[in-house]
DNA sequence: AGAATCAGTGAACGTCTGTACACCGAAACT
DNA sequence: AGTTTCGGTGTACAGACGTTCACTGATTCT
């Protein structure tokens, strides 16, 4: 970052590379992040200690401070990272959708639930994390996802505006239906959490989560005519 | 319990009623159980001590003993207690669907979400409870409570069989579109309960809730002609 | 080379936790 | 009547908790 020529001392190339005081503690910082997202699975945030922390990562309890003011502020930074890690994933479906928006709602569906299951395989710790603490976290941890799940069902209504129709569909709809698809998609992640390595169950997960999908969606497009 | 007549010493009437022994035990039994299920409303039964309970209660740390044997069969029992009432609300929904299994769904659909708000309204510590400890509680009543929402499910299956328009179903679509109604409806009693006294944002969660369940009922009846 | 920074240390504090134990006194049984 | 039962009490303890403070020593800046 600075202007400086190569500002590492190191003159031969055989040392093993020092890290320098930024890495350091960003990865402690990411230790304490791993440790609070693996002890937070029993139960939840809130009955995590500092210390416990701590003790995991490898650092005397006040070497916490260092990083984070409070386990909350640790709960905040969690949130982001998992939603980084959630919007990643809605960027995927979403780049599949738009490449071929025509037709085949079947092999969208099919796409998007499968997205969905790898990235929850992958990332299951940030969607547990999700789907724990939205209900049980600390008060300001709980709304932050709160409000992260709205923007993410605004942008699956924008996302549905482009599909085929769904002309005749009002904002309301639109707001309904995307609702109706998150509620349905995190339930869905929580049960293929809840299967851990059995993957048949998680295959059945999937397939159900498809049908749910394709029935949310059939019911859409024939719910307005038919009230 | 005993054969013997009146056990009751109490000569004259005017005495306030002596306290017998077991009803004495049930109302501190009561007052634990309130008081955890008040107590938890802030983040989860995880983050509740058996001292806090105690205090808030008016007994000793002790005294909790009598009573239960830790935080955790305590949680058990609110599980109970939970699920009894979600299933009297279950029951009264049967109830009118059975009185006119005919026809109109909208109806049905209507009536439904209704006493679901009513119940979420006068027994919302429960149906939080359930949705809050279902993520977070401690292991053992995270486990009861997945285990008695398959149970709800199931019977809901049952319940849908008797409608009109379904006979095309076939035992996996029940399964999915219980699960989804289900998975819909406890997201509903969510948001209620986070709506609080503000009525016509709880006006508008009900007013979503009714069109997510026509599009599930629509879709669900017409996603095997359109598959 | 010298000064400043700062991630991590270690001891100490007051508070809260679950649990053990002996005890009390009124209700319930015989 | 005398005896047993048992919900609730009071004291006590060891351990975990969050937070304070003064510290160290290697990295970074000047």
């Amino acid at each position: 970052m600075t202007a400086a020529g190569d500002p590492s001392p190191v003159a031969v190339g055989d040392a093993p590379r020092v890290e320098t005081r930024v890495e350091r503690k960003e990865r402690t910082r990411r230790a304490i992040l791993d440790a609070a997202l693996d002890l937070s699975g029993e139960t939840s945030l809130v009955g995590v200690s500092l210390r416990q922390v701590a003790k995991e990562v490898g650092i005397v309890p006040t070497g916490f401070y260092r990083h984070f003011d409070s386990i909350e502020s640790l709960g905040l930074a969690l949130v982001d990272e998992s939603f980084a890690s959630l919007r990643a994933m809605l960027r995927d479906v979403r780049q599949i959708d738009r490449q071929d928006p025509e037709k085949p709602f079947a092999s969208i569906v099919d796409h998007s639930v499968r997205v969905l299951a790898d990235h929850v395989e992958r990332q299951h710790q940030h969607f547990l994390f999700i789907a724990r603490e939205r209900a049980a976290g600390p008060r300001a941890v709980r709304e932050a996802i709160r409000h992260e799940i709205g923007l993410c069902e605004r942008e699956l209504a924008a996302d549905l505006a482009l599909l085929p129709g769904t002309t005749r569909w009002s904002s309301e709809d639109f707001r309904n239906i995307s609702n109706l698809i998150v509620t349905s998609m995190v339930a869905t992640a929580e049960a293929l959490i809840a299967a851990g390595d059995d993957v048949e169950a998680r295959e059945q997960i999937c397939a159900a989560a498809r049908t749910q999908l394709r029935m949310v969606i059939v019911g859409a497009l024939h719910w307005r005519a038919n009230v």
